[in-house]
DNA sequence: TGTACATCAGTGAACGCGCGTTCACTGATGTAC
DNA sequence: TGTACATCAGTGAACGCGCGTTCACTGATGTAC
């Protein structure tokens, strides 16, 4: 209301965009990022394909917005679970909470996931505009392993006899200072958060592309039994 | 020599259809596995595409044969990894080995770890003949750990509190009873070995997909220290 | 060893299809006076 | 409030392209006598 005009003609091109992003996602399901074809979409919506043009200058640009959109959703989820633990000390709740939200959206989403995680589409490059909505995850991640480490909780020490790791994981120790989550993390906390971050979604790609079907029996509980391990690897729980 | 009669025909199968899988796993990097397309193929090998057809019935039997040559071809190189270590009772020595094989294979061969891990391929279904390839990785860690456990070594106790995971990956204990890896495996033993099975390709995913680039300045050396600390997790060196 | 026939690799044309993108157009919506 | 003009959403045709698969064919290779 404050800037844009409300205008008939601004509300229904809102309303056009959602759809066309909505038919979008609903095709990445059965057709994968890859094949994302324009045409489908406009179709899907009951338009002509050139009048999505109207909307996105190139398929390319409607990749990157589904992908911004995508992003931004799985980090909200994340965050509204955290968020929704009343006692912000018990971190262990919290890590489980942002664990499970992380895996429902994808279970919920599996089209969005292979868009997010997946093969990258050939011929497609990510422009900066995706970098920061891809950061959501980890950072609450992050959050809840600096509340733990706040309240004295520290992660298993290195293995014996391995090589420092200090450098290996400096960028990451870098933003987690640089957003004031952490000034000057442990090296083992930030080597076991981003352990955990990989193996969260790890697991999360594996049940969803089908790798588990042989050794799992129930694909949640064991998603849960993998949260909590990797929680409890960082002294959370 | 002892079956097939060596014919010039034969011969000349053999080496066509070599050439054919080779000119669509290097397809593979570039356009990714959903779009592998056949006459792109011909094209490469320098004949027509119905030619092709001489070969394979399809592009998806096509499709399988390059997922069962990938599979084995990398299962065969973490196995000669850990085979190439002398001392058998070296654990450690035997779990960095295998890991690096893994990683190793993945980075000389992105487009087909992209093929085996990354998203599925839209419409098709990956036949029988697939499933026992892809075990094979799975099996040399599976291996290692045991040896590790015959020797006394014994996974992190599970974290208080956590439901009993025993039933959840009883699917897995099976198979390694059924392949006589261990029989009667600890529920801890299993469940840490999947979760290293996972974060490997999950880090090798990572890495390889792009996920990586702000949070770890040396992939390899991540690699290795998650590999040492996934070891570690499981009583490994 | 030589000949007649069968097998099979590779060709080139064709099928029907879908793709991303451009363009000139029509008709509705919005704006300035 | 009414009119003239500008903006813009959507249409339909067209561009040049690539795809998987089939089919009748030619010519080389292999086999049986």
């Amino acid at each position: 209301m404050p800037d844009a005009p409300r205008t008939a003609r601004a509300l229904a091109r809102e309303t056009i965009t959602r759809e066309i992003r909505a038919a979008a996602r609903a095709r990445l399901a059965t057709d994968g990022p890859a094949a994302l074809s324009l045409r489908a979409v406009a179709r899907d919506v009951g338009m002509v394909s050139s009048a999505v043009y109207r909307y996105f200058p190139s398929r390319d640009a409607l990749l990157t917005a589904l992908i911004v959109e995508c992003y931004d959703e799985l980090g909200a989820a994340v965050e509204a679970a955290d968020a929704a633990v009343a006692d912000r000390d018990d971190v262990a709740a919290r890590w489980l909470a942002a664990c499970r939200a992380l895996r429902s959206w994808a279970v919920a989403h599996p089209g969005e996931l292979g868009l997010l995680y997946g093969t990258p589409v050939p011929g497609y490059a990510a422009p900066r505009d995706t970098v920061d909505p891809a950061t959501r995850v980890v950072r609450v991640l992050l959050a809840v392993v600096a509340r733990a480490h706040e309240a004295g909780a520290s992660p298993r020490p290195a293995p014996a006899g391995a090589p420092d790791a200090t450098a290996v994981v400096g960028p990451a120790r870098e933003f987690v200072a640089a957003r004031g989550i952490v000034a000057d993390a442990p090296t083992e906390l930030v080597a076991r958060a981003l352990m955990a971050w990989t193996a969260l979604f790890g697991t999360v790609s594996f049940e969803l592309f089908g790798h588990l079907v042989g050794s799992v029996a129930d694909p949640e509980a064991w998603y849960d039994a993998v949260a909590r391990r990797l929680g409890a690897d960082l002294g959370i729980g």
